[in-house]
RNA sequence: GGCGACGUAGCUCAGUCGGUUAGAGCGCGGGAUUCAUAACCCCGAGGUCGUUGGUUCAAUUCCAACCGUCGCUACCA
C-alpha cells in the first residue's frame, strides 16, 4: 500500500491529571510518539496523533480533598500544567484533549450502553470497606491495617510493604482509612462488570498474528491468558467521573480505566471538529485499513494488549490497535523514581534552565526500550556535551563558518566529485534508509545513534579532505569539499527533525533553506541539494555546552 | 508465593537464530591537526560476556539451578 494512503492513528498514554509530566513519562510514551509521528509525517503518511488529559478517579478526587479544593480545580491546573510541558518539549499532538469535556462524557456513556445493551455487561453486588467519615468507599490501597501474615502494622489493602504479601482487604487486621485513620465498615454496593472473560479466546486468535510485537508486550499477555482472564468491574463509587448512564445508578461513575482509553476515541472526535469535518475521526477509528498504534509505559500494557482491544471488540466497527510499542521506566540517577518523594526531573522545571533538545536527545539516545533505563544528570551534561555540541553542532559550525569566512557564506560550487566525496552523499542515503528502517520497528534509540554517525561520518570527511589545506593549493577543490559538506548538513537537517525538531528548523534557517523542512520528503532525502551559489544564512551555535556547575545544581535540587 | 525481564570493558549500552582475534559511545593513555563550541581525526590499554552445572566437536550465545537487580500480580489508572 502507498504510504500515503495507509491512515496511521497514533496515541501516546492519556497522562493523569494529579501531578505534573516528568521524565520518566517522556521516554516512557511521548518522546518515542512524537519521534515516530515526526518520522511519518516526512515520508508523507497520514497520520494523526491523538492525546489528552485523564481527568477522573480516586487519586484526583483526594488530592483534592486533601487540598481543600475542588476536583475540577485540581484537574485544572495539571491539564494546564502538563499541555504547557508537552508544547515546550515539542510533542506535536493533533490533538490533546481532556477526559472532563462533556463530548468525552456522551461518548464514554454511549460506550458502556452499547456493551450494555450487546450483553455484556453485567450487574453484580459486592462487599466493600467504607469509610463513614471520609464518605467513600475505600480502594484496597487506601486502606491500612495490620498484616495477618508477619503483623506489620502499616500494611495496605491490597498489599503488604514489609513482607510483599499479596492481601485482600477484608484480611487486614484492625483496619483503618488511609486518610482520616477512622474505622471502615463493610457495606454492600452494586457494580457492573464487563464479561472480559468472554472475550479471551479471540483476543489469543488476535494475538497470535501480533508476532512483530515487542517480547515485552507478548510475554506479559500471555501471562495472563494462562492464569485466565475474568470478569472486571467497570464502575466505582464516588462522585467523580463519567455518570453510569442507567437509572438505577445513583452515584456511580464509570471507572478510569474503562473510560481513559475512549479518550483516544473523544479526542480525535474533538479533533475533527475542529476541523470543521466533523465525521473526519470516522475514517480512521472505522477504516480497518488504518494502522491503530498505541505508545505507552510498560504499566499499561495489560489494558492496552488486553482490556482495550476486548472493549472495542465487545462494541464492534472500531478498528483494533495494530501495534503497541510499550516502553519500560527510568530511573534517576540509579533510583526508582517516586513523584511522592520528589525524585523526580519535572518537565516543566527542566524548560526553566535548558532547551528543550537536548532533553529529547538524552531521552532518545538513553531509551528504556528493553530495559529500564536510568536517567542521571551528569550522563545527560555528556550527551549534550560530547555528541550534540562536539559532534554535531560542531560540524555544522565548523563548515558553516569555514564557508562564510572564505566563500562570501555562499555554497560553492561542486566541481569534479572525487570517490570522498560520492562517499559522503551515498553515506546520507544509507543513513536515511537506516533510520528509517530502525523507526519503523519502534527502535528509537538505534536510529537517533545513526543519526549521530552520520555527523561523524561528517566530521571525518571534513577532517580527512582537510579544505584549509586546499584553500591555498586548490581553491575548487576546497569548494568542492565544502559543498559536499553542505548538502550533508541540509540533509541532516530533515533527518534530525524526528529526534531534534527545534535544532532542525534553526538549521534549515541557518542554511537558509526554501520553505520549512517539514516540506521535505524522507524518501527524497539523497537528492536534496543547496544550489551552487546559493546564500547562507546567520551562523550561530546551535548547541551551548551545559556547564558542571549548572549540572552541580540540579543535582542538588533533586537531593533537596 | 506465582509469572516475567535483566546481569557483556571504569560508565551507559549493542551483539551473539552456537563456530575465526566479543563491539560502540563516553572516560583513560598516546599521536596528529588547526577550519571549528580547547572541538574534530588517528592509534592504544581495558572484558575468564553474573555463578555453578548440563547438552554439543564447539557456549558469552541453548537448557537447568542458584545469586543479584527490577517489574507485573487484576479497584495506585
Amino acid at each position: 500500500m502507498d504510504d500515503s494512503e495507509q491512515k496511521l492513528l497514533v496515541t501516546a498514554a492519556l497522562p493523569y491529571a494529579n501531578g505534573p509530566l516528568h521524565v520518566g513519562h517522556l521516554a516512557g510514551a511521548y518522546i518515542p510518539a512524537d519521534v515516530f509521528v515526526r518520522y511519518q509525517r516526512l515520508k508523507g503518511s497520514n497520520v494523526l496523533f491523538i492525546c489528552g488529559s485523564d481527568e477522573h478517579g480516586v487519586p484526583i478526587k483526594i488530592r483534592a480533598d486533601r487540598e481543600g479544593i475542588t476536583p475540577q480545580e485540581v484537574i485544572d491546573r495539571y491539564h494546564g500544567m502538563m499541555r504547557k510541558s508537552f508544547q515546550g518539549i515539542g510533542l506535536g499532538f493533533d490533538n490533546y484533549s481532556r477526559t472532563s469535556l462533556p463530548l468525552h462524557h456522551k461518548i464514554s456513556q454511549e460506550f458502556f450502553l452499547t456493551l450494555n445493551r450487546k450483553g455484556f455487561v453485567t450487574e453484580k453486588s459486592v462487599q466493600q470497606y467504607h469509610c463513614n467519615t471520609c464518605g467513600r468507599f475505600l480502594p484496597d490501597r487506601y486502606i491500612e491495617g495490620e498484616c495477618p501474615h508477619c503483623h506489620q502494622d502499616g500494611a495496605r489493602g491490597d498489599q503488604c510493604e514489609s513482607c510483599g504479601r499479596w492481601l485482600e482487604p477484608e484480611q487486614l487486621i484492625d483496619p483503618k482509612c488511609k486518610e482520616c485513620g477512622s474505622c471502615p465498615e463493610m457495606q454492600s454496593t452494586k457494580h457492573w462488570y464487563f464479561r472480559l472473560s468472554e472475550f479471551q479466546g479471540k483476543l489469543e486468535e488476535w494475538q497470535a498474528s501480533k508476532s512483530d510485537w515487542k517480547s515485552n508486550v507478548r510475554e506479559f499477555c500471555s501471562g495472563w491468558f494462562q492464569e485466565g482472564l475474568t470478569d472486571r468491574p467497570i464502575t466505582r463509587d464516588i462522585d467523580w467521573g463519567v455518570p453510569v448512564p442507567l437509572p438505577d445508578a445513583e452515584g456511580k461513575v464509570l471507572y478510569v480505566w474503562f473510560d481513559a482509553p475512549i479518550g483516544y476515541i473523544s479526542s480525535s472526535v474533538e479533533w475533527a471538529q475542529k476541523q470543521g469535518q466533523p465525521e473526519l475521526w470516522r475514517e480512521y477509528w472505522f477504516d480497518p485499513n488504518t494502522r491503530l498504534i498505541h505508545f505507552i509505559g510498560k504499566d499499561n500494557i495489560v489494558f492496552h494488549a488486553i482490556v482495550w482491544p476486548a472493549t472495542l471488540m465487545a462494541h464492534g466497527d472500531f478498528v483494533l490497535p495494530d501495534h503497541i510499542p510499550a516502553n519500560e521506566f527510568l530511573n534517576i540517577e540509579g533510583e526508582k523514581l517516586s513523584t511522592s518523594r520528589n525524585w523526580a526531573v519535572w518537565v516543566d522545571e527542566y524548560l526553566d534552565v535548558f532547551p528543550p533538545d537536548p532533553l529529547r536527545y538524552y531521552l532518545e539516545a538513553n531509551a528504556p526500550e528493553s530495559k529500564d533505563a536510568d536517567f542521571g544528570w551528569k550522563d545527560f551534561q555528556a550527551h549534550n556535551n560530547n555528541e550534540l555540541a562536539d559532534v554535531l553542532g560542531n560540524l555544522i559550525n565548523r563548515c558553516l563558518s569555514f564557508t562564510e569566512k572564505n566563500f562570501d557564506n555562499r555554497v560553492p560550487p561542486a566541481c569534479k566529485p572525487e570517490d570522498a566525496d560520492r562517499a559522503v552523499l551515498d553515506a546520507i542515503a544509507h543513513s536515511a534508509q537506516t533510520i528509517a528502517a530502525a523507526l519503523e520497528s519502534f527502535q528509537v534509540r538505534r536510529a537517533v545513534n545513526e543519526m549521530m554517525d552520520l555527523a561523524r561520518t561528517g566530521n571525518k570527511y571534513f577532517n580527512d579532505s582537510a579544505p584549509w589545506k586546499a584553500l591555498k593549493t586548490d581553491r575548487e577543490r576546497c569548494g568542492t569539499i565544502l559543498n559536499t559538506t553542505l548538502q550533508l548538513l541540509a540533509s541532516l537537517a530533515v533527518l534530525m527533525e524526528p529526534f531534534l525538531p527545534f535544532s532542525a528548523e534553526k538549521l534549515w534557517q541557518m542554511l537558509n533553506g526554501s520553505g520549512s523542512h517539514r516540506e521535505q520528503c524522507w524518501n527524497a532525502i539523497q537528492d536534496l541539494r543547496l544550489a551552487d551559489s546559493h546564500p547562507l544564512g546567520k551562523r550561530e551555535i546551535l548547541f551551548e555546552k551545559i556547564e558542571d556547575g549548572i549540572i552541580e545544581e540540579q543535582v542538588a535540587k533533586l537531593h533537596s
